[in-house]
DNA sequence: TCGTTCGATAACTGATAGGTTATGTAACGC
DNA sequence: GCGTTACATAACCTATCAGTTATCGAACGA
């Protein structure tokens, strides 16, 4: 997972129109009409927002007649979900738990260091 | 978790710079010129860098002396995590071979209306 | 009190993002 | 062939980003 891919990844991810656009892609392919509908934007702006997420990787284009099936591609989402993975234990209350219980044996280790 | 909190994790993750911050600081806090030393940039573009991440809450600052120590806040990233979540069965193996059964019993579905 | 260290802020620059309108292009339906 | 539909591309605009240098401010240490 090279640092590109996350830069690209996360970059694209940081937009509201294109969240919207790929939670509506899990559920299935869509054309580019499609996926424009909801949106109060010109067609090439949703263009535009196809391209970041083509180029990022997180979608794929074919073709059928006029129309551009576009669908999510799990790729690079997984690598994403992959890197936040290693801060999990952040968060995870287990590890606050052997956090404060690391913290508590390292203060009894400086009170049995002060006592000798 | 509201789309602004998402928009600005997202956006504060996909530098590079930022994430070998956040790297650093999953060891433990630091302080701005510890956190500068292994970058070949100036002490300001590394200031701008930490409001950045400030601002998206994925850090905290308090003071001692002149010093101002950073810390790494896991809530966004928590929240950034759990919108990953959505897409996890998208790359999760077992849910594909589930989605094939899945087509699979709709064709057979089709079969039986096309008999009935 | 005075120099030093830590860090923030200001002012500037070039590049990129995200939107617009206008136009081009490829395939379809008739 | 010809209009229509689906989409891409071009040209443009404004705002924001990521970096710079120069400067300022606050707190420490002698």
């Amino acid at each position: 997972m090279r640092a590109a891919h996350l830069d690209a990844t996360f970059a694209a991810l940081a937009d509201p129109t294109r969240r919207a656009i790929l939670a509506r892609l899990a559920t299935g392919e869509a054309n580019v009409t499609e996926l424009a509908r909801p949106f109060e934007m010109s067609q090439p702006a949703i263009s535009k927002h196809l391209k970041v997420l083509e180029l990022a990787g997180l979608i794929s284009r074919s073709r059928d007649a006029q129309s551009r099936p576009c669908r999510i591609e799990a790729r690079r989402l997984k690598e994403a979900a992959e890197w936040m993975e290693r801060y999990r234990s952040l968060w995870n209350e287990r590890f606050d738990r052997l956090d404060g219980l690391l913290e508590e044996m390292k203060t009894k280790e400086k009170k049995n260091a002060r006592k000798a």
